[in-house]
DNA sequence: TAACTATATAACCATATAGATATATAGTCA
DNA sequence: TGACTATATATCTATATGGTTATATAGTTA
């Protein structure tokens, strides 16, 4: 099981590096591709389809996720194919997603 | 135990709702804010002296947390105690936090 | 080689956001 | 009541960021 946040002090430096980690899955976009690639590695043209944006648009989140470490990039012909390099990521999106599942279903049932 | 993302597909509104919890924890003030919280409640002024930070500054990442419900609020004369308000927030910290400091440990190691 | 396909990058614009300053609100106490 | 303390809010500025359009790069194939 990993250390609780509460157990230890975090330094300025280091709760910088952890928004910005905070940040990279702030984005819907974001986390539609790496929902995209939870199934297994895509080219960008695949992405472009799945996520019905730019390609222009895919490669630029591509290549801030891959910075992070969060994508791992291989080259086949004239394609390059994108696949999830940290899964930790779904332990992070399980919590969350979890909860606003629950809470938007919760939502949607007082409806019907 | 929580199910993991790869289980369930998410509505492109969950999307942006999760991007939208991810994004409250994406600024160091509020997580050195909730990591001040972690002992237990607080005062603006004293989230204010430990945070270094305006107190005008301080009182609206405090509104933003609150509105999230990451954050609870009361009154006391004229005083706001916060608190904690979804413990959740350690669980995902822990997480990130874990992986940063594992990473700045090796890299601040390899110089000496 | 030229034409074509796939991807990346550059330039730009609109919007969002963190922080500062100034001010307003509200509770306390004399 | 008025002075004081604590907190919230309004306004503004600078910066960051997502998306688009246009273009560049690189691999493929005829």
């Amino acid at each position: 099981m990993v250390k609780n946040m509460a157990e230890i002090e975090m330094s300025e430096a280091q709760l910088e590096v952890v928004a910005d980690r905070f940040r990279l899955l702030s984005d819907p976009m974001r986390l539609k591709i790496l929902q995209c690639l939870r199934e297994g590695e895509a080219t960008v043209s695949q992405l472009v389809e799945a996520t019905q944006s730019s390609q222009p648009n895919v490669s630029k989140h591509l290549s801030i996720l891959k910075g992070a470490g969060l994508v791992k990039r291989r080259q086949e012909g004239n394609s390059a194919y994108f696949s999830v390099g940290a899964p930790f990521v779904f332990d992070l999106c399980a919590i969350v997603c979890d909860g606003v599942r629950k809470e938007l279903d919760e939502k949607q049932a007082s409806f019907s």
